[in-house]
DNA sequence: CGCATGATTGAACCAGCTCAACCTTAGTGG
DNA sequence: CCACTAAGGTTGAGCTGGTTCAATCATGCG
């Protein structure tokens, strides 16, 4: 019978999967201070321009993070998941410059800047996994810039899908594996720069060419190489996530 | 007479503009262990794949990052220019996702990650003022995903012209600035996801409306907030950089 | 049942692309 | 000091991927 994980796990499996931590670091993370938050559907974690003095931690959900244009047009910039932090434990706290919304119910962790930047002081082998971790982060999000900049419709949501994909790591990146889209084809739509209805459009394409199969918000991918090499997807940022699973 | 800079100020300077540092801060900074290199246009100061011990900062000069496409398409996902810090502090490293190629005569400071990390636990200041320059960072990034998903032409140039023109303290943001562009018309089209046939008419529209003067390379913005707002640019992530010139 | 949100479809339109020249400028070598 | 060359910039004409606008069709939910 599997005990009841420690909520702080998440974060603790994440940094684990980037560098080798002692015992002693892992029981360090468990150990921070922290405020738990449930957060419903269309909440905000995180809002443009407030400065906080904790870093949260994604616990279980989704959530996306946009910003909005002079015309009000709104931009999705990344999509969050079990693990992520989603902001740098700066110190004084910087404007937030975008919006975290939930996707779906969404538990975070309020970690205190201060206790993370502490614990980096203390625990080195934690400091080099959270610059991994940044590292792995940059390299997502540059991944974007390349997909919007140089990708057509099907690269675009292909690789959103691959990336979403890799967010499960018990199917991530295998043969038939199942994707629950957080997204509705409105929120495709602004992450990847398109219209709705060329969404629309683009989705029964790639049903109709094999890419995936499609019942309502469930997406099946029957094979994974082919839907990556349509969307020029890398791996590198992604692998490194399967840590051992640290429970509490 | 002003006396000769110390090559690491250009970093001292930029991590002083995100956080008040202590005179023992900067001069812990300009004692790091270093070794300069010059860098011809056209070399590469990081290439894919390999992995460095040791953190590059631009001490002068202008580079641009990119990637590949699986078709071979270069995309530039992000400009550096003086004081950028190229990779970050993981240890071990990883490997570099990504191209850095020199766009003019570059000058870099290669420091040993492990001295910057260890400088970091030594002295907190300096560990805050580096997250602020790895938050502002993705900040900038993410201001490209935005860019080229909800942008058209005329705002996707204006908005790399407004982010050149920030990175020269002493004109940036102000009416009449001058930016000597570091690119080629080909790598704007790479850099904005167009191609440089509709480059070179944006650059043409751009120049009849009034909103910038042409001279070949040499671009002068009559009214900054103009651009600006057509570029629905954000100054947060670069203002703070307008920090305490540090001197050797 | 009625309503709201999300998905789907059609038809006209256009921003930006493709292809294919041609022009300009700064080097380079003789 | 000039002819030659290569890289970068400019231009035209036709084409297309994706947009716009405007409906219509689900489907969950109170």
């Amino acid at each position: 019978m599997k005990e009841r994980e420690h909520p702080l796990s998440a974060l603790a499996t994440r940094l684990s999967g980037r560098t080798e931590l002692t015992s002693a670091d892992l029981s360090a993370i468990l150990d921070l201070p922290y405020q738990e938050r449930r957060v419903a559907v269309g909440d905000y974690l995180v809002q443009e321009g407030e400065r906080s003095g904790n870093c949260q931690v994604m616990l279980t959900g989704f959530a996306h993070r946009h910003r909005f244009s002079a015309e009000g047009l709104r931009h999705i910039v990344g999509i969050h998941g079990e693990g992520d932090i989603l902001n740098l434990p700066a110190l004084p706290p910087a404007r937030a410059e975008d919006f975290v919304q939930a996707l779906s119910m969404v538990t975070v962790a309020a970690i205190p800047t201060e206790s993370l930047l502490a614990l980096c002081r203390s625990h080195p082998g934690i400091a080099n996994a959270l610059w991994a971790e940044v590292d792995a982060n940059l390299s997502v999000v540059r991944a974007w810039i390349a997909n919007m900049g140089r990708r057509d419709a099907r690269g675009r949501i292909a690789h959103l899908f691959c990336e979403l994909s890799m967010r499960d790591h018990r199917t991530g990146g295998q043969d038939g594996c199942e994707i629950v889209l957080p997204l509705t084809q409105a929120e495709l739509a602004d992450a990847t720069g398109m219209t709705t209805v060329h969404v629309n459009r683009t989705l029964r394409a790639l049903e109709a060419e094999g890419f995936i199969d499609r019942d309502r918000r469930r997406i099946i991918v029957p094979n994974w190489r082919r839907l990556a090499e349509l969307a020029d997807f890398r791996m590198a940022p992604w692998t490194a996530r399967t840590g051992v699973v640290v429970k509490g």
